[in-house]
DNA sequence: TGAAAAAAATACTGGCCAGTATATCGATTT
DNA sequence: AAATCGATATACTGGCCAGTATTTTTTTCA
């Protein structure tokens, strides 16, 4: 065999391989997808894995071929919501701002858009959480108080800018975690009010909770 | 038999009646008190009715001679937070007030104070809502939107008052409703912050959304 | 006190469901 | 084309649990 023949097989073999990743992947996310609208619309104990496959067009053993057992699934939905929300926040906070109150509206914004995007992983996550394993529990516990960290750090230094006013309990932090997860409970997409108008709202909302008036003119 | 006998007759078991009617309403009570225990712990579906009359040290049977199914308890406990919550929410209403920021204040105040006075039926009836029947799905509906009609009804008036910034939308009565309901989540008895300065920071907050500066000093 | 009624317990059933052991089927290799 | 293998389906089990039929205990009251 030539080297270039070798060559060639090896680049087929990995480019396999990563096509059946890639198809693992998918249907990974297929079902926590399918399953987190289950578990939104009939709670997490009431559904059976049984509806999950029928929703999906497959059998019961097909989705142990890809989760340990259902409350792998449920970590995987909880998971979700809070990784992304954590991801924009960081990147947020990553990039330039002419001061706190934008950097928070910012945030605000992104996150609040997340929140409306995954609505069904985050209530689940609320709902739900304590079905989770001791491990999953706290390793996404740990996301959690790392977001709330965040944005309490950043309350403390618009404070110290004097950019919010100075009566503001830096615990507002969590207040704002409150407005944000209201959302899903009266929200819901094709209603009344505009995810757009939503976020506004939800902006505006946090920036008096913060002590910083007018937000955007 | 005398006049007076059957009189008397007539008032002891009449007294006996009622005696027992506390009887009845008082075991219901305990039933419903450990069954939001329990479901708010691990979750409407997960919790057997076994266990609700095990902790009552009683038996299931005892519990369908008060309740015609477990939907029933279900219903009963959804029914208790957002019904005692419109009680005060009226009352307060029906008392004299300086002015709407006052008002505002004294309403979050009270309608907190029961958030956490009545945790687990609160957390209960937002998570296990979507497992009661149509009707009592239908009938509780109504006490919630009738508290937040009367929410919005007070933000509207402070607002012609002049006392809210005219720049706020009626619509943070759901944002205060969702201030409030959000304590649970994080607020636990016996922790870093006692009930009276969550209480505060929430009327603060309420406050603060409504556009109503400088709550009490 | 003893019969009847009320209250509560014991004992059971029928169906559901997480999880598993085994079979099938199509693709890949030789 | 036979053997192997990976992926998915069929078929089953063991335990749980809402709800009920029946029995036992307690209360009532004549």
């Amino acid at each position: 065999m030539s080297a270039v023949a070798r060559k060639t097989r090896r680049a087929v073999g990995a480019e396999n391989a990563s096509l059946k990743s890639e198809f693992v992947a998918f249907k990974t996310n297929r079902i926590v997808e399918v399953a987190s609208r289950l578990f939104y619309q009939s709670g997490y104990s009431s559904c059976t894995l049984d509806n999950v496959a029928e929703q999906l067009g497959v059998t019961k053993p097909f989705l142990y071929s890809y989760f340990k057992n259902k409350e792998a699934i449920l970590a995987a939905i909880c998971e979700v919501g809070i990784s992304e929300a954590l991801a924009v926040l960081e990147a947020t906070l990553a990039g330039d701002h002419k001061n706190h109150r934008d950097l928070l509206a910012e945030v605000v914004r992104q996150v609040g858009r997340i929140v409306i995007d995954r609505q069904e992983y985050v209530v689940v996550y609320q709902r739900e959480m304590k079905h989770l394993s001791a491990d999953d529990h706290e390793r996404i516990l740990r996301l959690r108080h790392s977001f709330d960290h965040q944005i309490a750090e950043l309350i403390r230094e618009g404070i110290e800018a004097g950019e919010f006013r100075e009566d503001t309990d830096s615990f507002v932090a969590v207040w704002i975690g409150g407005l944000i997860s209201w959302i899903p409970t009266w929200y819901s997409p094709g209603g009344q009010r505009s995810a757009d108008d939503v976020i506004d709202q939800l902006v505006t909302a946090a920036l008096r909770l913060a002590g910083a008036e007018k937000p955007m003119n």
